[in-house]
DNA sequence: ATGAAAGCGCTAACAG
DNA sequence: CTGTTAGCGCTTTCAT
């Protein structure tokens, strides 16, 4: 076993309180034997067991962080930013992959909530019932999603669409096609809602194609559909499907500008990196992380008695390449010369 | 606070060291007796405290993982992989991010040691020594790293290089340029060496650009200079190296494949969804996220007076689009008509 | 300012 | 098979 609070004791001369509380509360212990105390653990390389203390103080100093699905280029920079703030707050961040699956995101929250003193839940795939059942066991803050009586944080996604839409509209295009995503998702609905909106207040026709996976391969499997509904812009649920159906549309010998216009949401990393580069939403992700820690530690330290607290970032719309003007006199899509 | 052993042990009308039986040794205790307790316990929503039994027993059955940049496209698969293979041994993995800093790496190893059993390090930038007085604390395993005494997971990705360089010498290149990555980076050492043989071997002439960072800003800031060397192929160190190379060729009106070919490393998500989709070189990750917790898990079992294992994942070449025939003399890089 | 002692939730001998 | 007891490393009254 490693050097204790009480080798440190005995090499210094003190009793153990006082090695404890030159380290949790250095201001009740004289300078110099702090001094002391501080000099010695630092020789026997002496860190403080968390867990142990955790055991009687009831904090961990440990936050969870739930997400679907790691690869997802959406989540990193989240995961970077909650990791960062967390760490200023001298909190340490755990990160789980629930896979998207409901009942291992259940088993991961269960497994972690002893050990950390809050959960922060991204976009999560769990029903309400369970997340209310939940809550009584640990902290939560939602991103991405609405339960009622949680602490939450929410990305505007309605704003970047309605810009989206506004832009689509502007280059001249008058069928519009909207590729939701999971069912479930609180981000797909609000897409759903604004895009109708905005379709109206553009006039422009609005064809709702979903749900599809969160995924290139959502997105390819939708491109016969698309290439099929004479639609000449395309909105989807996020850059992954966005970039599979570019490469769906390809196949059938469609280009992106050139016959249709597509729209992204995240502009998540292969957003950028790709060819066309993708116009996109911008999702603020790392606020959104940074948000999320700093309400979740207000819960932590105040209970949960409070107001929950609802926090709404805004998105944007990035013009890049996959969108262009209609050249043609219906909108139609139709394999194009350079196809 | 929650409910514990106590309240269980109470209300089942049992000690609490039976009820602990219950959980920890389950065959150890009357299967009637267990049944009214499994069900008391169900009904009082009881959950073993794991830092409360970590105490007593020295075993958290936690995990720690670090690597250098969740956002990284290589390393999410391992993540993925490393907490499927520590869940099926009940144990779970925390991810902890460094920013590439090692002077954070070090500090969240030291934060880290207390809370888990043993810790992944992937890929670390930390030097050998650092990691050599760490492991005092808490055992490790590398991946993608040689530091002695330690059990290792390498991806032995010259087997990969040495296919790239002969598919480039197939194609009729003559020079060949390695974009290296980070100094100190294993995989680039290993990928110099191997890039250095197989150049003899196929009788190509190797030049070498680097260090370069490891992300689409490297490759873009390599761009020019290989666009001035000659080469009419390059292998790059990783996948996004090799997407910022493409980008910045693109600027200077080269044309990948058509002018200059390009290899990348990890089959990442993005080097699938770019256009031209990246000929690059598999990395097992998954595998070696696997092979990385058992390894961890026999060095906490078993304290860490073995041989340290060493394991071997083979890489491979997977041809897409970015690579092609030379189709001019000298196979210098010139701009393309259709550039 | 420091020491003494109790206890956080749980496990691990040791009895019985 | 089950109860008793001690103690993991640390914090926290309460004394002194």
């Amino acid at each position: 076993m490693a050097v204790t609070i009480r080798d440190v004791a005995r090499a210094s001369g003190v009793h153990v309180s006082t090695v404890s509380r030159t380290f949790s509360a250095p201001h009740l212990v004289n300078a110099e034997t702090r001094n002391r105390v501080l000099a010695v653990a630092e020789g026997l390389g002496y860190r403080p067991n968390r867990a142990a203390r955790a055991l009687t103080t009831g904090r961990t100093h440990n936050l969870g962080l739930i997400v679907a699905d790691i690869a997802n280029p959406f989540f990193p920079p989240l995961i970077k930013a909650a990791q960062a703030q967390a760490r200023e707050r001298d909190y340490h961040v755990f990160v789980a992959d629930t896979d998207e699956d409901p009942v291992l995101e259940q088993e991961l929250i269960e497994m972690l909530c002893k050990q950390v003193d809050g959960v922060l839940l991204c976009s999560p795939r769990l029903s309400n019932r369970v997340i209310e059942r939940l809550r009584a066991q640990v902290p939560f803050v939602v991103v991405n999603r609405r339960v009622k009586g949680l602490a939450t944080v929410l990305m505007d996604v309605g704003q970047g669409v309605r810009a989206a839409v506004g832009h689509l509209a502007g280059l001249g295009h008058r069928r519009v096609a909207l590729l939701s995503g999971p069912a479930g998702s609180w981000t797909s609905e609000e897409m759903h809602a604004a895009a109708t909106a905005a379709a109206a207040e553009f006039g422009v026709e609005l064809m709702l194609q979903g749900p599809n996976e969160p995924n290139e391969q959502g997105g390819l499997a939708a491109a016969s559909a698309v290439a099929g509904s004479g639609v000449s812009g395309v909105l989807c649920y996020n850059d992954l499907v966005a970039l599979g159906l570019i490469e769906g549309l390809r196949e059938r010998g469609l280009d992106v500008p050139g016959d249709v216009s597509v729209i992204g949401v995240d502009d998540s990393l292969p957003a950028r990196l790709n060819r066309p580069k993708l116009t996109t939403i911008t999702m603020p992700t790392a606020a959104a992380g940074r948000m999320a820690v700093d309400l979740l530690l207000a819960a932590v330290n105040a209970g949960d008695s409070e107001t929950p607290a609802l926090a709404r970032l805004e998105t944007n719309l990035v013009v890049r390449e996959s969108t262009g003007a209609v050249d043609r006199v219906a909108g139609a899509a139709q394999p194009s010369l350079r196809g």
